[in-house]
DNA sequence: CGCGGACCTGCAACCCGTTCTACCTGAGGG
DNA sequence: CCCTCAGGTAGAACGGGTTGCAGGTCCGCG
């Protein structure tokens, strides 16, 4: 049993196909994330199990860590690209209603579709979301704004310098993005903790949308 | 050196000063949650921490688990009693403003000001109210309903009989309050989350209800 | 060519929530 | 009066996130 020597091969050479060094490393980051959500759909949130997830993109746990500092970090890296995926989805392809509150009312409706469509990764990803650990909020922010953009888009493009406004500034158009946001992310928390079914999200969501947005 | 001797003993007798058996398992109760919040007062969630919890009440950590199956069910308990607290000082000095957002407004800031006057509980409620985890959805949902009588409250004790009816049927009242609720749980999430100031919060909150209460 | 440093690897260790084991006790029913 | 059993106690054990350690490998530079 010379069981013992380090001997770090074993497996695959640390190169695989790919070429530069870079590059390497953002397919790992890739294969990371893929990992960690490909556990997701099959178990949510604690399926997403650190030492699968390096196993699974065969890379060592350090690894993992060294490029994703825990795993919310890593959940929420996969959130962020996946909203933003989101956010350019809707922005090829506008809900065009007659006026703002159905243009994002249809905007979050198929917003919620996609969720729904993958509960358990959906899940997975709110739950990390939710962590209160400081230093996500970056991560969580960048996805904040991925959904503050889809909201505006679906407002209408030139909702700011057009029609819709009065008396209401651009502020209070802001101030209606926000509580949207709000709203979303605590529909989406109540439904992960399964405070409410998956419907009434969506139902949620369109109520307020015409509560806000409706003269 | 008989040190297996099981002897049971070796602290104070299971009894206290207290009474009857259903007393003394309440006094426990008591002992766990004030415990539970004086460590989440010292720092938060993570200093809650469930051996230290029991031994500060003085109870075996199997007893703990008896009592609260889960840390977050822990601090939900203590959660809730304080939501009921507040709902009550609440009803018994409503804010008196003139419109249903003016009081709603008011009784949101006061709410808030009593949260952040200790930061590192209120965190981590807020963090246990967040758990994904689907048996504590009860406690959660008695806690939503606890703020919706509180913002139902503010609005105007007689506002669904009374004045403010014109078109917007009781339905949209209550879906008005729904979209509070979430706002006020997503602006905690994002405060506790370091996502947004403290201060913050209470403008959002204020803003949100004169957006959906202003006519 | 030889070396420093960035990046990996396999793995053991640590922490903390949770669960399990084994035992004890006292109130209440037969 | 004895027996049962709900409710306690001390403490070990388990699981999974996170950290640390002791090397390896390879690129770029002197």
């Amino acid at each position: 049993m010379g069981a013992s020597l380090p001997s770090t091969s074993g497996s695959t050479p640390t190169r695989r196909a790919g070429g530069t060094r870079a590059a390497e490393t953002a397919a790992r980051r890739k294969r990371l994330i893929d990992a960690a959500v490909g556990l997701a759909a099959e178990g949510g949130y604690e399926a997403v199990q650190m030492r699968d997830v390096a196993a699974r993109a065969e890379v060592a746990l350090g690894t993992l860590y060294r490029h994703y500092s825990s795993k919310d970090q890593l959940l929420l890296a996969a959130l962020a690209a996946q909203a933003d995926t989101l956010r350019c989805r809707l922005e090829q392809r506008p809900p065009r209603g007659n006026t703002p509150a159905d243009r994002v009312a249809e905007g979050l409706r198929r917003a919620c579709r996609a969720l729904e469509r993958e509960p358990t990764v959906t899940a997975a990803m709110v739950t990390a979301m939710s962590s209160t650990d400081g230093d996500v909020a970056p991560v969580k922010q960048s996805v904040q704004a991925s959904l503050r953009a889809m909201i505006e888009c679906a407002i209408g493009d030139g909702a700011i310098g057009a029609a819709s406004i009065r008396d209401d500034s651009v502020d209070d158009l802001d101030a209606i993005v926000k509580v949207l946001g709000h709203v979303w992310f605590a529909a989406l928390a109540f439904w992960v903790g399964g405070m409410t079914e998956s419907g009434a999200m969506a139902a949620d969501l369109e109520r307020a949308a015409h509560l806000l947005l409706d003269r």
